[in-house]
RNA sequence: CGGGGUGUAGCGCAGUUGGUAGCGUACCACGUUCGGGACGUGGGGGCCGGAAGUUCGAGUCUUCUCACCCCGACCA
């Protein structure tokens, strides 16, 4: 047992950390709080990139790139975003080394001292904006719709593997658009394609909201979100998607013409996802033997270990399963045969579970004498034996009901992790158990604040299309115009 | 940035009142095994995080540093 787990119950925390590194997702790198994202972890990355960058191109997008620094000055320009990012940037001062004069080493050179210093972007609006600026003149070059895939920095004093890094990859789309109406649509729609995003393809619950003032993004008007529910009872943003208004239009003066001859300014969004998908991913549906992925975004969806003593046998097992394999791939299924010599059955076995491949295929001497196939789903770690024929329909039917049980149990924690409550006492109760509690607040950013500092729960987000009745604030009494959805949260 | 902890073989750890480094696992070779992480035998691998000090002698004692982990404040 080389790799055993921390249970979850026993420490939920070093669980995610044990498995994230030995399910060889990434690991801590030699720089402070940054990771390496090792090759199967990046294999899941590309599959959520591949879907979300489809996604984005369907609904009008192109992707462009944009500098990793970012003048200081640019920063400023907009208040409340330096604001909101000041403290977590990365500054570049210098731009050569030289020896050391007591020869030991290299030093910065002071004569290399920059005129004006770049940040390291923690996010792309200013720099993003002020180019922007030369590419919009009149209502013919709107909507501008741009998405970058980019890596960015935010010097953060706590990290985890994934769920929060000092450098992450992340995408961010920008849209420039003529009116209000049109910015609001794009940003609601983006929030959509995360959210249809993470139910379909992560099989993961998310909840559709607004931000409250304290947790809005800085520079924008309006923060939409999804948040998701991990199985320790703790919220995680999963996406946002901002409205800007015309703040950083105004920032950047980026003005149009519009039919009218009238020269306005543009209305703008941005939106992201990161790396910290992977996180969500990981403590959505992993369980204490290992990773579970959604057969969506598994690298590896089958994988074939064969059963055998011989030489003979090993190559009787390939003749065996190869025709199964071809018709697998047709499908368009990934399959992974791992006939090495250097390992046993039993432990690829747990290999390929701590790895959370959806099915798992053995077949050794008695199967082939019988024509069957052994089939385990990693999903409900069940086992059964099959006829070989026809076992290609059967595991892509098999695979679509591992997507759809794996989103079917996270709804079902989820909606068991959900409570509401009408006064503060039951509130301070249910908090300690975790989970989304739903209840009435006054609106204010004091009574959000007090919440937050006696019971560590903010406000996740301000449900929308889920209706809502008024009601009176669980804090102070006065008048809610409906529950908003409290939690603690990564 | 506060509070706590840990740095010794790839990984996980032990190392007594200071005496020149060991266990498990992984790795390599050979043989027996192979339907849930096999076993035996033999082998390779260490500036004991770094620097300075005390000492005849430091993994062990002292001081200083650096890194990482956990818990808070901040955050996607």
């Amino acid at each position: 047992m080389a790799k055993e787990l921390t249970s979850r119950e026993e420490n939920y925390s070093q669980w995610y950390n044990d498995l994230v590194q030995k399910a060889d997702l990434a690991e801590t790198s030699a720089v402070r709080g940054c990771m390496v994202i090792k090759p199967y972890g990046y294999a899941i990355w590309e599959k959520m990139q591949a879907q979300l960058d489809k996604m984005f191109k369907e609904t009008g997008h192109v992707n462009a790139y944009f500098p990793l620094f970012i003048p200081k000055s640019f920063f400023s320009k907009e208040a409340s975003h330096v604001e909101g990012f000041a403290k977590e940037c990365a500054v570049v001062t210098h731009y050569r080394l030289k020896n050391s004069p007591d020869g030991k080493g290299i030093v910065v050179d002071e004569d290399a001292k920059l005129e004006e210093e770049l940040i390291v972007r923690p996010t792309s609006e200013t720099i993003i904006w002020n180019t922007y600026k030369n590419w919009i003149q009149s209502y013919r070059d709107l909507p501008l719709l741009i998405n970058q895939w980019a890596n960015v920095v935010r010097w953060e004093m706590r990290t985890r593997l994934f769920l929060r890094t000092a450098e992450f990859l992340w995408q961010e789309g920008h849209t420039a658009h003529a009116t209000k109406e049109e910015a609001i649509i794009e940003a609601e729609k983006m929030m959509g394609v995360y959210s249809q995003f993470a139910r379909e393809w992560m099989a993961m619950p998310v909840l559709e909201g607004v931000k409250s003032a304290n947790e809005r993004f800085a520079g924008a008007i309006e923060t939409y979100c999804i948040e998701a529910l991990m199985q320790d009872g703790k919220a995680l943003q999963a996406g946002t998607s901002h409205f800007l208004g015309q703040n950083f239009a105004k920032a950047f003066d980026v003005k149009f013409l519009d039919k009218t001859g009238k020269l306005e300014y543009v209305w703008a969004t941005s939106w992201g996802v990161s790396t910290r998908l992977m996180g969500a991913l990981v403590m959505t549906h992993s369980d204490d033997h290992g990773l579970v992925l959604p057969p969506k975004l598994a690298p590896i969806q089958v994988v074939m270990i064969p059963i055998y003593k011989t030489q003979e046998e090993l190559d009787s097992f390939k003749d065996y399963i190869n025709n199964l394999k071809s018709k697998l791939i047709e499908k368009g299924i990934s399959v992974k045969v791992d006939d090495r010599d250097t390992h046993k059955p039993g432990w690829k076995f747990a290999e390929y579970e701590l790895k959370g491949v959806p099915v798992r295929i053995a077949a050794g001497p008695r199967d082939i004498a019988g024509n069957t196939i052994e089939i385990a789903r990693r999903d409900t770690l069940t086992k059964e034996v099959i006829p070989i024929e026809n076992a290609a329909d059967y595991i892509s039917d098999l695979l679509d009901k591992i997507q759809i049980n794996l989103y079917e149990k996270s709804i079902v924690f989820r909606n068991q992790n959900t409570h509401h409550v009408n006064t503060y006492e039951e509130f301070k109760m249910k908090i300690e158990d975790g989970g989304f509690i739903y209840a009435h607040w006054d609106g204010t950013p004091e009574t959000e604040e007090k919440i937050k500092e006696e019971t560590k729960a903010t406000i996740r987000c301000i449900p929308i299309n889920e209706g809502s009745e008024e009601g009176t604030c669980i804090v102070t009494g006065k008048k809610s115009v409906g529950k908003v959805i409290f939690a603690r949260a990564y």
